[in-house]
DNA sequence: CGTGAAACAGACCGACC
DNA sequence: GGTCGGTCTGTTTCACG
């Protein structure tokens, strides 16, 4: 397991919010020396705790502004539909989260849809391409709370 | 409504998939020079096309590598409550997404914790701020896609 | 929209304490 | 870990066609 300190956190935790700082104010707000944050975070990079570097846009503006939660139960257990059902749901892009879960229920989706009826057109291409049973869907009223930013106070000095 | 054509779609889809292209490369893969390209950029960036650039982190390495969706179903709708509700999951860094819904639940919520007994530990904070019934919750098992690029076909051409 | 150029900021990387 | 200083890459604006 990797080693990281306070420090290390709290670089993560700034770039998280805001991928878009230079090294210096980096350095600055985590009161760092500029030379000594830089060789952090490349390190931090190498390390694989930084997976990617992306713009988050605004899906009002995107024309998706419709979020759906999609929820799979089915009896079908064979390799093979699983097969279809993961290639199926990796080839739309309006599916952005696609999760195995225990409980009730099989697998959660989550598409971004321009409105009802764009929901509607992808329901009926995704059971096109694989057979479901038993599919309900909640539509997103409003978004109280979504971001990126995962939480890092387990990392360190954690209680456990 | 802001008018979009496909080279914005393009650059847009670019910057979601890799924001720390460099100007040039970015020009280079939508096929325009580097000043169009720049000044498209900014424009978009204005226009609240792009909301923010941030750095994703690997959940596993940072330690909350079990992500839970948690379904609330509640009789309460005083917006005391309400109120109440939103500064209580606003508070908790490991819940990361909270979304109102149609349909049989209420609230459905988005929590990346380290482990069974942290999300315990979550849950037992959270129902001593604010009162809550009827509450399930699913821990996700396997991610089979997960995705902060939001779909761009809508935007142009579509038919809507 | 494209080009070129100039000015500036920032990233990167050694050497050293 | 901190500092110095260098090079290189990238950004941001010009002016002009």
């Amino acid at each position: 397991m990797h080693k990281i300190d306070d420090m290390d956190v709290r670089i993560l935790g700034q770039l998280q919010r805001d991928g878009t700082l230079s090294i210096d104010s980096l350095a600055e707000r985590v009161h760092l020396s500029r030379n000594a944050c830089w060789r952090r975070m490349k390190n931090l990079e190498e390390r694989g705790f930084i997976r990617e570097r992306v713009a988050i846009l605004d899906a009002e503006a995107a024309g998706c502004g419709l979020s759906v939660f999609i929820f799979v139960r089915t009896a079908n257990h064979d390799p093979d539909w699983l097969g279809k059902f993961r290639a199926a749901v990796s080839g739309f892009p309006e599916i952005v989260g696609v999760y195995r879960t225990s409980g009730d229920l099989d697998y959660i989706l989550r598409a971004r849809v321009s409105g009802v009826k764009a929901y509607d057109r992808l329901y009926q291409r995704l059971i096109a391409k694989v057979p479901l049973s038993d599919v309900s869907a909640s539509f997103v009223m409003e978004e109280i709370k979504e971001t990126t930013s995962i939480p890092l106070s387990e990392m360190v000095g954690g209680a456990g």
